[in-house]
DNA sequence: GCATTACGATACCGCCGAGTAGCGTAACGG
DNA sequence: CCGTTACGCTACTCGGCGGTATCGTAATGC
C-alpha cells in the first residue's frame, strides 16, 4: 500500500514548491481570485508554467494547495498563555501566522472573495483558515472562564464574542479604511470583547 | 447654462431602469463581480445588451449606477425611536432596505468583493452603503447615550460598536455559515453590543 | 550511453465576456 | 410624410486567461 516513487527519468524538484505557493498567496492578498492569473505566478517564481501544471491540475488546485500549505494558525495547539486574557488575545494579534497582522488581513479578503465561486474552495478556507482561527479566540476566552477571570453566566456569549476580532478587521479592510492600526485592534480587545465579559 | 434634452427622435424609454439596476444588483448579490456579465442582465431584464450600452457606458459604471440607486438606508434620516436603545437596533435589522436582511447581506457580500478590483466602485460603496449602514447604528447608540441608558463614560467605545453587527453578519455570510438566523442576530445585539455598553 | 521524465520557453487552442456595428423597426417632432 | 434617434436582434471584434502541445535540454537509473 506504499506509494511506488518513479523509478527511472528527472526527479521533481520539489525545493520550490513553498516558494509557488507563498506566490500565489501573496497574489490572492493582491487582487480577487479571477484577476489572480498562473502566468503571473509563474513570471513571479520564474518557473514555466508547465511546471505549475505538472503538479497542481488547476488554477483552483493550485490555490487549495496554497490555503492548505497556509496550515492553520500556531497557536491552536499552543495558545499564548501570559496569565491575563487580556494579554493573550492581544498576543494573538502579533502571530506571525501568515506573515503577521497585515499580510494575514490581506489573505483573508482575497480568500473570502474567492469563496463566492467555488464551494470546494469555500469549505476549505472555512475548516482550514477562519474555523481555526476563531477557535484560537474561544479557546482563550473558555480558559478565561475556567480561571475565573470571566463570569461563569457569560459563557453563552463566548462563541460571538470569539469571531469579533476576525470578522471586525476584515470588515475593516473590505471597507476601505486602509491598514487596520494597532489602536484599533486594542479597541476590539478592550471596548468590545473585555467589556462585554465584564473583565476588570 | 440647461441640459439641452434632445428635440428629434425617439426618446429615450426610462419607465425601466429600475429595473435594470435593481437586476444588476440582484446578480451581484449571487456572484462575484467578475462573474456578473452584461450578458445575463440584458437577458433577465428582456433588453438588448446594446441598449444598456447606451445608458451606462462601461459594466464598471452600470455597477456604480446600481449602487447608487440602492441609496441610503431609510432609516439615515428618520431613526426608529421606541423608547429603548435595544428595540430600536432590532428594528434596524427588519428594515426593508436592500429588500430585507437577507438580500441585503448578499449584496454586501457581493459589493466588497467588487471592492477590490476598482477604486471608484470601493469608493461609492464606502460612501453610499457601508459608511450611511454604520452611521445609523453609531446615531442610535449617541442618542441613547443623550437619554441616559447608556454611561457617559462608554462614548468613546460608540464608534467600534456601531461597526459590530454590520461587521459580524458580513464575515457570518462570508465564512460559508449560511443564512443568519435571527437569534444571531439578537445575540449580536444583547451579547455583544449591549453588554459591552452594560445596558441593564 | 540510453531510456525516461522533469524543466523552461514559446507558441498555440478554446472559450468567454466586454464592447461595437449594422439592420429593420418603432416612436417621437415638424 | 420625413428626418431623427431609440429599440431589439444578430453578428461580430478583441483581449485575456485557463489549459495544452512541442521542443531542446537537464537530471536521473541502469
Amino acid at each position: 500500500m506504499e506509494i511506488s516513487p518513479r523509478r527511472t527519468g528527472r526527479p521533481y524538484d520539489h525545493s520550490s514548491d513553498d516558494r509557488i505557493l507563498a506566490v500565489t498567496l501573496d497574489l490572492l492578498a493582491e487582487r480577487d481570485y479571477e484577476r489572480v492569473t498562473l502566468d503571473e505566478v509563474a513570471a513571479r517564481t520564474g518557473k514555466a508554467k508547465t511546471t505549475l501544471y505538472r503538479r497542481w491540475p488547476t488554477k483552483e488546485d493550485l490555490v487549495l494547495a496554497a490555503v492548505r500549505a497556509a496550515g492553520r494558525p500556531p497557536e491552536a495547539e499552543r495558545l499564548p498563555d501570559l496569565g491575563s486574557v487580556r494579554a493573550d488575545l492581544l498576543a494573538v494579534l502579533d502571530s506571525p501566522w501568515l506573515g503577521g497582522p497585515d499580510r494575514r488581513l490581506a489573505i483573508f479578503a482575497g480568500l473570502s472573495s474567492a469563496t463566492r465561486g467555488s464551494e470546494r474552495l469555500a469549505e476549505v478556507v472555512r475548516s482550514e483558515v477562519t474555523e481555526p482561527y476563531v477557535e484560537v479566540y474561544r479557546r482563550l476566552l473558555l480558559r478565561a472562564v475556567d480561571r475565573g477571570e470571566i463570569a461563569a453566566r457569560l459563557v453563552a456569549s463566548v462563541p460571538v464574542l470569539a469571531e469579533v476580532i476576525p470578522a471586525m478587521s476584515t470588515h475593516h479592510l473590505a471597507a476601505g479604511r486602509g491598514p487596520v492600526r494597532r489602536d484599533f485592534f486594542v479597541s476590539l480587545v478592550d471596548d468590545v470583547v473585555l467589556a462585554a465579559l465584564q473583565v476588570r
